[in-house]
DNA sequence: AACGATGATGCAAACGATTGCATGATGGGA
DNA sequence: TCCCATCATGCAATCGTTTGCATCATCGTT
């Protein structure tokens, strides 16, 4: 058999195509039927279907794909069969010189990886970067039938030109704290999470504290500032014995909250601050300002990040089981891709997330 | 004829296919086609060459594809034109209970996607675990011509029964010191970088050094390893002078490394370790060993991820370009994909890398 | 021996876009 | 007036797989 590509045609008019990828011996499921004496649907089902073929058949079938070095065509067959065995996982991270994923979605991102791929899908990112034609062009994507299943790792639904990402009808899972009412969702019990931080900080004695909250319109926020404060109301403290400082989850607000604590002269003997970075970019501005932690303050953060343990002291924060989430959420979604149908509580699962303690608590200054 | 309920149609063959997706409006090319009055041909022009369609017949196609909210399908595409317009990132995480992307790398995918996403491409994740099969994977799925792309954050090449990624022909690009001596290539002189951290601490007036470095066999090991040394040779330093801790860039093994250093009765009085990951690890236990750092020992990190700053003190370290060897690299992946022949200069980029004077370092005590 | 059930395999029609070539219209130059 | 170049568009083949239905062989029952 002879392959003659180096008699190209005239280069008179250039052709509107690009040049192919180096060519493959055996490419097409065909050729491996010819190979073996079979047809292609046999190999298809051989490999796809291994109890409707006979196990010999099979058997001499995957014999010369192994020898061939035949893989199928995944556009082809995701063209045929509407199903691409790719899932999407969309996050928003800031842009430039910032991460791409959070400390906190990293670790999640695995889980969910090693399960999806386990399962047989492939992972596509899709970052919003705050930016709405990003935002449009995944919402396209999905509408498109790109992907078969969504991850999502937002507290919103993205939205383009007025059409939701819900309503593509591409079954979605969610692991942060509703995108929507409806949502199957993996996630811990936020509020009950903000009430143990509560819980220890009363316990050593404070009654006057700081909050380091997240945008007001954020799910995340609401609900651990809800948890946060009606402790405190349990305890018979209000509203007016804590200061609120504004976030955005990232270490630059923990930073300008710090100034702003260190500048206070009434300030709390006791801050929570809603993500680790936050807590982080806080202690650095108050030690800056001379303050000792937790001699001068107790600082408790959000998340259980890796670097929490690696402070100085480490930091007393709440650690969300990630990798379970990750793998509980990759599990639902599989199943929904698979069109099992599920009961309505095994589609929204919550999880304890726990406290650890580190060393940035203690007693309040008498 | 018998009619009976045995052979109810639902349950006595399961159909081999799964239910579709949620039936769009519009979905073809041809159901555009026929609405504005042209060809399928002509619209998928419209599509893809503007210039190739009279201006007036081109809005009103793009106008009918506004209406109808009709988005090609990417699988039929890339099936035909033989171009799926997604690039691969390979890398190689640990496993479970780590992160996915390492601090260093996170910044960098962000720069990388920005990038690619700009030029119209999509980002599918290829982790390889360290595992046989993983990797299988992903060399296959390359093989089988699913992305045009791929980008590489891992010192070695790929590999799969026999077969080496490069042998796919697609266009690669290496972020990390070289996987092939002929690999397009962004990345720092890791030589010269490893030369300012022995210089600054030969100024400092350091004689015995402690080097925390990584696999005898990774590219990155050797570079820097040999930029360290030679830079203390000239200084009159041999080899005998460098106390060797093994490391895998990862922050258990700076602990180790940590331990062992504190266990030492005649320790160096300042270390380099190649990873921020394992300066960290090894900051803590010689803190918990009751040594102070810089006042017992100086330290030096390398990578520059964003903790290092966050570190008490903060960790001096050699600072990376992440988002000028990511935006670069993407760009030379791009510009390859396109099919641009380029120069040997133009393949491999090197970065200078800059040296982040934290508070890790100090002259040695008298 | 006849019959139906069961199981393995083949046939051929999709899936939805791209693109080489053909066609017809238009316009400019000789 | 004729001819050829240029341009916009249409025709139809093709990319490689999956899968409903048809076919055929085999086997156990009655």
């Amino acid at each position: 058999m002879s392959i003659d590509d180096s008699t190209r045609p005239g280069d008179a008019v250039k052709p509107e195509g690009v040049q192919r990828a180096a060519r493959r011996q055996v490419t097409k499921i065909e050729d491996v039927a010819a190979l073996v004496g079979v047809s292609a649907s046999t190999v298809s089902r051989a490999l796809a279907r291994p109890e409707r073929v006979l196990p010999e058949t099979r058997a001499r079938i995957l014999e010369a794909v192994r020898q061939t070095g035949y893989t199928p065509n995944p556009a082809a067959r995701t063209l045929r069969a509407a199903r691409s065995m790719n899932v999407l996982v969309v996050l928003s991270s800031p842009g430039h010189g910032e991460s791409m994923i959070s400390a906190f979605f990293n670790e999640l991102l695995m889980a969910v990886d090693l399960t999806l791929s386990a399962a047989g899908y492939g992972v596509l990112l899709g970052n919003l970067y705050q930016s709405a034609e990003r935002e449009e062009r995944v919402v396209n994507l999905v509408a498109a039938g790109q992907v078969d299943g969504v991850l999502l790792m937002l507290s919103r639904m993205p939205k383009a030109s007025g059409r939701s990402l819900a309503e593509s009808g591409v079954p979605m899972v969610s692991v942060t704290t509703p995108a929507a009412p409806d949502l199957p969702l993996v996630a811990i019990d936020e509020e009950a999470a903000a009430a143990t931080v509560a819980r220890h900080l009363l316990e050593l004695g404070h009654r006057r504290f700081g909050y380091l909250g997240g945008p007001a319109d954020h799910a995340i926020e609401q609900r651990r500032h809800a948890g946060f404060m009606a402790t405190l109301a349990e305890a018979g403290i209000g509203a007016d014995a804590v200061v609120r400082y504004p976030g955005d989850f990232r270490v630059g607000s923990g930073r300008r909250a710090g100034q702003a604590f260190v500048a206070d002269r009434t300030r709390p003997s006791a801050v929570f601050a809603i993500s680790d970075e936050m807590a982080i970019g806080f202690m650095k501005e108050v030690r800056q300002g001379g303050l000792a932690v937790p001699a001068d303050l107790s600082l408790v953060g959000f998340d259980g990040i890796p670097f929490a343990e690696f402070c100085e002291p480490p930091l007393t924060t709440v650690r969300q089981p990630r990798e379970l989430i990750g793998r509980s959420a990759a599990e639902l979604l599989v199943a929904l891709m698979q069109g099992t149908e599920l009961a309505a509580e095994r589609r929204r699962i919550r999880f304890d997330a726990e406290l650890w303690l580190g060393g940035t608590t203690a007693p309040p200054r008498t």
